[in-house]
DNA sequence: GTAAGAAAAATTTTT
DNA sequence: TTTTTCTTAC
């Protein structure tokens, strides 16, 4: 046990101030490496010790790791007696607590099923289908993202159907019945009684909106807030926030603007700069010094990241030694850069004997990895690969996982399809579509068709019927020992009852094996969740109690075997937030690969040199850069250029090899459309800063989404204006040939990485969207 | 109901 | 280039 005082003493004066102020809101800006998570534990523990109770303060994280980590690094402070009432954990599992205690009060039980991304990509597909649309222009992954935008900003299905605005730009981006499908959706979701990660995030809204007795006990139980990585939250997290903390004003967000890159996930980096206007009264607290880095560093990173406009002013340093400057690796091609780094590497652990676990290579894609993979094979340094399947991912495990899932809720639909498709039971697709039309037709669930095949006059035979009563049979005895039987017991019942063990000992191939061993360490898992929860004094584990928690678990909450044996790291950079290394090698520093080529705006170049500060803010001791004068992407060759981001460091603290030139482009962006032809000059896509606090009113932040999904139709005759002038003659209109489509009318034209797309209407053949690049069109007229 | 073959697509992804 | 998704044939 700690006293007040000691707590105190233990921190620098920047962080003392920041953990003792008491007197109303508070947003900490926390450098790169300034000990953030410090501060919150500091925090936590300050105020346990000047009495608050642990149950009565609310601390949010974005991942589960940082939670536990937390949690377990408060416990080491105040006891863990004192830190296990703390409300400690991610968005999605507060607010899953809630909405579970509260489910009844907005339609859904407090069994209610979290559908992860597939799940919901699944459901969506078959409404595309149902509805008879093409899935070419109804993307299903599209459609997604659009929905998932719609709820971070508090859109709902309803307030969607009635918006003018969108509906408009819905229509010309040729999607007009996107309101539709989001409404089936959103019914559908709610009649199998589940929700999707971001429902999660908006019906606690609508919760804490429509319920003033729920919002109230809220408030006066959360007496104190907490948040971690202000700078990812979107709308609906910042609004529940803002909510629960308006009457005391005790709340304290800790984060860091130059850190923020994941608004293609909905974050919102307006929610940390404009906290002031949020809360008005809020005080302003820094931490710049970075215990992490070298002074080289920390001041190349400071000179990249000045390059940014608005963003909240700080002057990050360092107490550490000067160090060594970056050192930029140049290589002809993407396999000679893989050489390179493993050689430079090699060279550090042989020479330098640094050991290979105080390395990482970090890509802005995943699948640049595999360059390196190969080199460091040959030159035989071990390695770990993060990203990639996640254990929860894999095929088997999400089979028995759907099991736990239909058997604790039946209206699962998308359980109950993969339940019944494996282990094989001779129910195939033919007679699933007809108990879903069946289903639908009579307004009942897929659970309640199957349950008696007969009586909803189902138009198979015999067998077929007999099956489905087996199954349903099956099912419903495993749901009847719920009562009886605790989490383990119960995944091992199902796992043996529902014939998967069996279908596992049958063949033993290399991969039935490891599914085997997967399947395995999930029910271990389930084993040690019990066991811990018995050890926190719980009794009664349930299966639904572990359901509820695994499916907010992602896999980089389970990585226990790091750091143990001495490997190497490559990870994308995103995947690197919030780690450190001895020594960083940021890699593929090219034009078009890093900044991605897939960005459109100033806003979005701003996020990739965020992406590039936290790159180079990883690093302890070394930074390499490399990048290749040619590389290998989708199968072709390309001559590639340095990145435009090499010439926002400082150049006196970066060693460039003597044949090196400036990258010519400047470090503003320039829309290649814009470059090219002097058409349409406004930034259409342009995020604005305003966020609003209605649920029904529309933020400005999500119109500029919108844009960028779906193009408007100022947007498409833009890019025909342009076409005219250099789209290699070919206009909006005109009559083409196409030797495999045939005849058809161009619909529109845009550049799209520098190539010119088409599309165009063959009629029977359907629209296509051809480059005009490959694409030999001839024009007809 | 599965397996092989063709076609199409190919960022980043805390929950 | 690889990976994933869709088709088609057994």
């Amino acid at each position: 046990m700690i006293t007040l005082q000691q707590l105190l003493d233990q921190l620098n004066d920047n962080q003392r101030e920041a953990v003792s102020y008491n007197d109303g809101p508070s947003l900490v800006i926390a450098g790169a490496g300034s000990g953030k998570t410090r501060v919150l534990t500091y925090k936590i523990a300050y105020l346990l010790l000047s009495g608050y109770h642990p149950s009565s303060i609310l601390a949010l994280t974005f991942t589960n790791k940082a939670a536990r980590e937390m949690k377990r690094r408060v416990a080491d402070l105040v006891g863990h007696d004192k830190a296990k009432w703390l409300w400690m954990g991610t968005f999605h599992s507060i607010f899953s607590r809630m909405l579970r205690s509260e489910a009844e009060r907005i339609g859904f039980t407090s069994q209610f099923t979290v559908y992860d991304s597939s799940d919901s990509r699944s459901v969506l597909k078959s409404i595309i289908k149902e509805m008879q649309l093409d899935d070419k222009v109804y993307k299903p992954g599209m459609i997604q993202s659009r929905i998932s935008f719609a709820k971070n900003n508090l859109i709902t299905a309803s307030a969607y159907e009635s918006h003018g605005d969108l509906l408009k730009s819905d229509a010309g981006g040729r999607i007009p019945l996107f309101s539709t499908i989001y409404t089936t959706y959103a019914k559908q979701c709610h009649q199998a009684n589940a929700m999707d990660f971001d429902d999660m995030l908006l019906y606690t809204n609508i919760l804490l909106r429509d319920f003033p007795d729920v919002l109230e006990e809220y408030r006066q139980r959360f007496q104190f807030i907490l948040v971690d990585e202000y700078q990812d939250t979107n709308l609906a997290q910042h609004i529940i926030v803002k909510r629960l903390a308006e009457i005391h004003q005790h709340i304290a967000v800790v984060g860091d603007d130059a850190q923020s890159i994941y608004s293609f996930r909905g974050a919102n980096i307006a929610n940390i700069l404009q906290f002031k206007s949020h809360f008005p009264d809020s005080k302003l607290f820094k931490l710049e010094q970075n215990y992490r880095s070298t002074q080289n560093i920390v001041a190349a990173a400071n000179s990249l990241i000045k390059k940014n406009k608005g963003q909240i002013q700080k002057n990050v340093f360092s107490e550490k030694g000067k160090g060594i400057p970056i050192q930029l690796l140049t290589a002809m091609t993407d396999t000679e850069e893989g050489y390179i780094v493993a050689k430079e590497i090699s060279d550090l652990y042989y020479q330098e004997h640094h050991p290979y676990n105080e390395f990482v290579i970090l890509y802005r894609t995943n699948a640049q990895s595999r360059n390196f993979e190969e080199a460091l094979r040959k030159r035989n340094i071990p390695y770990r690969i993060y990203g990639g399947l996640s254990f929860y991912q894999r095929k088997e495990i999400r089979d028995v996982l759907a099991y736990f899932r239909f058997i604790i809720n039946p209206l699962d639909g998308e359980a109950l399809k993969r339940c019944i498709n494996y282990p094989t039971r001779g129910i195939g697709d033919t007679t699933m579509s007809k108990v879903i039309e069946c289903a639908n037709h009579n307004q009942v669930s897929l659970w309640s068709v199957i349950g008696d095949p007969v009586f909803f006059q189902l138009p198979v035979n015999r067998p077929t019927v007999t099956k489905l009563i087996n199954f349903h049979a099956m099912i419903h005895a495993l749901a009847d020992e719920m009562t009886t039987l605790d989490a383990y017991e119960m995944a091992v019942k199902i796992v043996k009852t529902v014939g998967i063990s069996a279908d596992m000992t049958e063949d033993l191939s290399v991969e039935n094996i490891s599914r085997r061993e997967n399947i395995q360490e999930l029910v271990s898992g389930i084993h040690t969740f019990c066991e811990d929860k018995a050890n926190d004094g719980e009794t009664k584990i349930s299966l639904a109690d572990f359901l509820s928690e695994v499916s907010l678990l992602s896999d980089q909450d389970m990585d226990a075997d790091d750091s143990a044996d001495d490997k190497l790291t490559l990870m994308t950079i995103h995947a690197a937030k919030g780690l450190e290394f001895r020594n960083v090698f940021i890699v593929g520093m090219e034009e078009e690969l890093f900044p991605s080529s897939y960005i459109s705006s100033e806003r979005e170049l701003e996020e990739e040199r965020r992406l590039f500060y936290v790159a180079l803010t990883r690093a302890e001791e070394r930074c390499f850069i490399s990048y290749a004068r040619s590389r290998f992407r989708n199968g072709q060759l390309n001559f590639t250029n340095p990145s435009r981001f090499l010439s926002d460091i400082d150049p006196g603290l970066i060693d460039l090899p003597a044949d090196f030139r400036q990258p010519m482009s400047t470090s503003s962006f320039t829309p290649k459309w814009q470059k090219e032809n002097s058409v349409g000059k406004q930034m259409l896509f342009e995020q604005s800063n305003e966020t609003t606090n209605s649920i029904h009113d529309i933020p400005h932040a999500i119109t500029s989404t919108w844009k960028k999904l779906t193009p408007t139709s100022a947007q498409i005759s833009n890019s025909a204006e342009a076409s005219i002038q250099s789209g290699g003659g070919i206009t909006v209109g005109n009559k083409v040939f196409h030797e495999k489509f045939g005849q058809g009318i161009v619909i529109s034209l845009e550049q799209m990485d520098g190539n010119w797309k088409a599309t165009v209407d063959f009629g029977s053949n359907g629209l296509r969207a051809l480059l005009l690049k490959y694409a030999k069109l001839v024009i007809l007229e």
